[in-house]
DNA sequence: ATGTTGACATTGA
DNA sequence: TTCAATGCCAACA
């Protein structure tokens, strides 16, 4: 929908916040999905800076990873395992590259 | 006000 | 196939 106001851009936050809120225990997503959601295919960049802006918030960012499944945002977690280590206490696995399974913990909004 | 950077992804050569 | 360029939106210098 091309007539975006500004308003509407103020929600793009929002909006990516929403989604990542219905993220399933146990389950992740990428930023690639998130940005398709909600109409922008292209900007998954902006959903990591969506991401970062969450940190405080009750939001279940650490179920964001990008499409290899990488731990991308690890380092924002004032951690390089604090990430990993909520996701593995939520049932989700790791392959050997440290990557999340996606074939099984993929979630699609 | 303008240009660069960033928890990324897609497209074209 | 792989590599470079482009797009997206917000924050910062």
């Amino acid at each position: 929908m091309p007539g975006r106001s500004e308003a509407d851009r103020d929600d793009f936050f929002d909006r990516v916040w929403e989604v990542v809120g219905r993220i399933p225990r146990g389950k992740v997503t990428t930023y690639g999905h998130i940005a398709g959601h909600l109409g922008a295919r292209r900007a998954a960049r902006t959903v990591g800076w969506a991401m970062k802006a969450a940190k405080g918030t009750s939001l279940p960012c650490h179920r964001v990873v990008n499409r290899f499944g990488a731990l991308s945002g690890k380092m924002q977690f004032g951690g390089p395992h604090i990430m990993e280590d909520l996701l593995r206490s939520e049932g989700v696995t790791f392959d050997e590259d440290g990557c999340v399974d996606l074939e099984e913990h993929l979630w699609v909004p």
